[in-house]
DNA sequence: ATAAAAAGTTCAGTTTCCTAACAATTAAGT
DNA sequence: ACTTAATTGTTAGGAAACTGAACTTTTTAT
């Protein structure tokens, strides 16, 4: 109910390590070199702190030494460090997407390593052992220490790691964090797809932290990036907006609602309407991008958000559509505090939620959070 | 542009220190009492360690013991500690209020010690020189060491408390906390009014860390809260919804555009229309109700909100206008996993910004924030 | 050649926490 | 009444993580 402020729980000395060594992976993610010293000048610390918290990342692999820096005048050179892409192993599940389970083995910079995919039954449903084989299949394939596992799926995910989706997956209380813990003993993330998919974006594509990414599939999902932190709400329902009546005179959803925004503008609904009336094509664009945008007008106004990304089917997602949005929220927004707002293409493609769900796992090291 | 992910500076064992205080702080604050060994127990801290902090914090005269707890079996009985109201004082300022100027000394719990007023001139202008006498006079008045200066401002404030608002005061890039700081020597914060307001909501009214505050004044505005954090936008303009178009065939607002939120729901706006027809009251106040549902029905149900608290004139903000409101964004947003929301009056009354601002300033000692 | 600058290390000192052991107080059982 | 057990708060010693000052090594400029 009531979500708490801030960090609630205690700090201790090993905590400023923890805090530190986060503050210097940052700094380096995920290809910048640098050198103790400009480490040192970067974060604060002194060049002793750093050398010692250096000492201690080259160890566990975390990072490597590429050659010295170039000399701008007198003084010895420093010696590059960078992070050791290399240096873990990541495994990332997702089961949003419809028709196919798919899992991939990535580095610590994000890149694939590995995929595996399953085809799924016409009725979508994924039952857990599956869930259990593909992470055994790719554990196989990892090249590198496994640092943890995410996970991206539909529906309701508590922060226990506990999914609620009764719609696709057919899984109403199911412990998938607890499940895939007791199994391989690793470090867990379970979270909604498209709430992955948002910090996929910040983390591999624009890096921006205030973010809005809206995800058109066969439902309509968003994720919400406010100050860089996730917003998940307190219900854990945060970006489930594809049932929220945005016209009460609209068609029947299956819901039993009228005039959902996803029984007006989902993939499936639009290139039907596409389908049927071939020679308005833009208009319905044009109409749909002008709903989308009237409808997040005042969430972007309201929290300040300055892109809207979209993700989907680029038969929908296109130049028609997101003009037409953008377009609308700018000219409902306009005054002269406010930049005007950027309404584009999500920079990742289907990976988006793969990438999600490895970024959480790499949030462990690079988020300085924690318990301090 | 780009706001920070959560915390960027380099932590030191001194912040080890910082972070552990709030914690006690926090959990004292307002009015509880308990032993050390009960803070120990709640803070996961050692006996040690909080005998040591607790030391400290007597000795800055925050905190007092109050006697001993009652025994509830065998053992020594504890020395009970709770916060020292009057440790420190703390000067608010309230620059919103149309027509005075006001300010306030208020304890560490937010109890008002005293209070001035100084009425405006029709222009509403407010030069800095009476900001200084004003403060000079609080000032005065204080019981106790004074801890900071709290400032509501209307406007955009940005992070260094920079003022601009063209509006009201006439400020343009007016730099307040530079001005106070200056002047005092003492820390100064200062923010938008309904951003603060939404601060005193949670601080001493419902105590609610995912709330939306609207303010329906002579404008329009808001304050938003997200898992206890104050959402601030990366124009530093969240919040500022007055002029974001909700009918654009609406009335001409002065802003230039057509049909923006104020102009369709401003107090003055809606005591007006109700004057030119005293005889549908009931159904004017309905559908203003109905409209401000709708607008921020898409908000509350992307960021699972689960109360907004309005703030405003009794003639306007009364049962039929909370009951329009929240039915129309329940009827809307309904789902089986999601609790309904609430809707009602905020709990606080004209002093919400006056407390909103000292919450800024308490707010160094209770968030476990700050460096760590 | 010499001086100045920069990188990275060594050493001593501070802060903050922890564990273990202790003294003082309280209630309950015999 | 006396013993036992539990609980509070303190004292003493130790570990982790930082800082500042001084040192060595390397590099450029005069």
């Amino acid at each position: 109910m009531t979500s708490n402020t801030g960090n609630l729980s205690k700090a201790l000395p090993k905590s400023v390590r923890h805090h530190n060594r986060a503050i210097l992976l940052r700094l380096l993610y995920p290809d910048v070199s640098m050198t103790r010293a400009d480490l040192a000048r970067a974060s604060g610390l002194t060049r002793v702190a750093i050398s010692d918290i250096v000492a201690e990342l080259l160890g566990e692999h975390l990072l490597m030494e590429v050659g010295y820096s170039k000399s701008t005048g007198p003084g010895k050179r420093g010696r590059l460090l960078r992070i050791n892409p290399d240096g873990r192993s990541i495994l990332a599940l997702d089961l949003s997407t419809p028709y196919v389970f798919r899992g991939a083995v990535l580095n610590l910079t994000g890149q694939v390593v590995a995929r595996e995919e399953i085809p799924l039954t016409a009725d979508g449903k994924v039952p857990l052992d599956l869930v259990g084989e593909l992470t055994d299949s790719l554990m196989q394939r990892a090249t590198h220490p496994v640092m943890g596992i995410g996970v991206s799926s539909p529906g309701i995910v508590s922060a226990e790691g506990v999914v609620d989706d009764a719609t696709n997956l057919g899984w109403v209380q199911t412990d998938l964090r607890g499940y895939l813990h007791e199994k391989t003993g690793l470090e867990v993330t379970v979270n909604n797809d498209a709430n992955n998919e948002v910090l996929a974006e910040r983390q591999f594509g624009s890096g921006q932290s205030d973010l809005l990414l809206v995800h058109l599939g066969d439902g309509v999902g968003a994720g919400l990036l406010v100050s860089g932190e996730l917003v998940t709400g307190c219900n854990r329902a945060a970006g489930e907006i594809g049932h929220v009546v945005v016209d009460p005179t609209g068609p029947q959803c299956r819901c039993g609602k009228r005039g959902c925004l996803e029984s007006l503008i989902s993939v499936p609904k639009l290139t039907a309407a596409m389908d049927r009336d071939p020679d308005n094509l833009a208009s319905i664009l044009r109409r749909a991008g002008e709903l989308l945008g009237r409808v997040l007008t005042m969430p972007a106004g309201l929290m300040d958000i300055p892109r809207v990304a979209v993700l989907g089917d680029s038969r929908v997602v296109n130049r028609i559509f997101l003009s037409a949005m953008e377009k609308t929220m700018n000219d409902a927004l306009a005054t002269d505090f406010r930049r005007p707002l950027v309404v584009d293409r999500s920079a990742l493609g289907e990976d988006a939620a793969l990438l999600g769900a490895c970024s959480t796992v790499v949030a462990d090291l690079i988020e300085p959070d924690g318990t301090v």
